[in-house]
DNA sequence: ATAGATTATGGGTAGTTGTGGGTAATTTTA
DNA sequence: TAAAATTACCCACAACTACCCATAATCTAT
């Protein structure tokens, strides 16, 4: 069976240890480029969790910023929300990543990770954080949602 | 680990001790291709910080300034406000630089120290200070920021 | 169903990293 | 020229991280 590379999809449960670890799905991690040599960019999402790229997808990112000049005061301010929370890591050998104390707490993430294929990134939730947000937003989006659906046909 | 060479990210919260000097992050050293010879280049921020480049990188930026014709009286202007504040300083063992009482001064740089990777750069903050500049633009540009982000998708 | 392989989770250890301070060399000032 | 101040270089310790191994749970294949 051949899988799209680099693609992650479907939902995992995993617990983060006291080091702050946890697993990536081994289902991710063999999907995973070999140029990427084991090892992801994980940042702060767009909502309240943390979001994991493969390096290789991390860095098309970066070649986008390295063009923007600091000579304009919106630029430097973007570059810096952008990368200013994002460090690369390497999974050890039990498929493992450490999250670093400052995403952990910007996710706020306990014992309980739920992890998230999102095609081209991974998402890492505290699973009661996910269900609030979800409900929100389903209560706001839903019209919004219908003009998605003249876009993307499922 | 290999990662991108001379390319900085992530975010450290450092101590700028009573000589003045702070640390490099480890991870940072470690990026900083041989050629640069533990070296950087310090300079002003135009926001209100200190600028921290690998030498080689500053040398190519010189290289910039050098096609900028001196007829100009804005070039002229421009070159030397960049140039001024400039000065090379190499790592001790420890992987701390030493930041001149001139830069300390101009991005108000008491004990504590924010170290940001800005990709090609490093930049060095008093925490607060980048709290209230960060707040401030976001008012003013927030239109502009959204525009750049539907450029790069993240 | 059972054996073997893979996967998830926990913890120990050695090496690295951040931070403070000390001493000698160098520069500055009187 | 000597004293004072600054700078460069070195050492030491505490905290942290990367790396390793062990075990239990789960999956795979015969």
């Amino acid at each position: 069976m051949t899988i799209n590379q680099n693609t992650f999809t479907g939902e995992f449960s995993y617990s983060l240890d006291s080091k702050g670890r946890v697993n990536i799905p081994a289902k991710f991690r063999n999907v995973l480029t070999s140029d990427n040599e084991q090892s992801f960019v994980i940042t702060r999402g767009m909502d309240p969790c943390v979001w994991v790229y493969p390096v290789t997808v991390w860095q098309s990112i970066e070649s986008e910023l390295r063009k923007l000049s600091s000579l304009s005061r919106i630029n430097r301010s973007f570059v810096r929300s952008t990368v200013r929370y994002a460090s690369s890591v390497q999974y050890d050998k039990q498929g493992r990543i450490a999250i670093t104390p400052n995403l952990i707490e910007y996710a706020q993430l306990g014992k309980e990770a739920l992890i998230i294929g999102m095609v081209n990134k991974i998402e890492i939730w505290n699973p009661k954080l996910l269900d609030s947000v979800d409900q929100e937003s389903h209560k706001i989006d839903s019209s919004e949602f219908d003009e998605l659906a003249n876009q993307i046909i499922l």
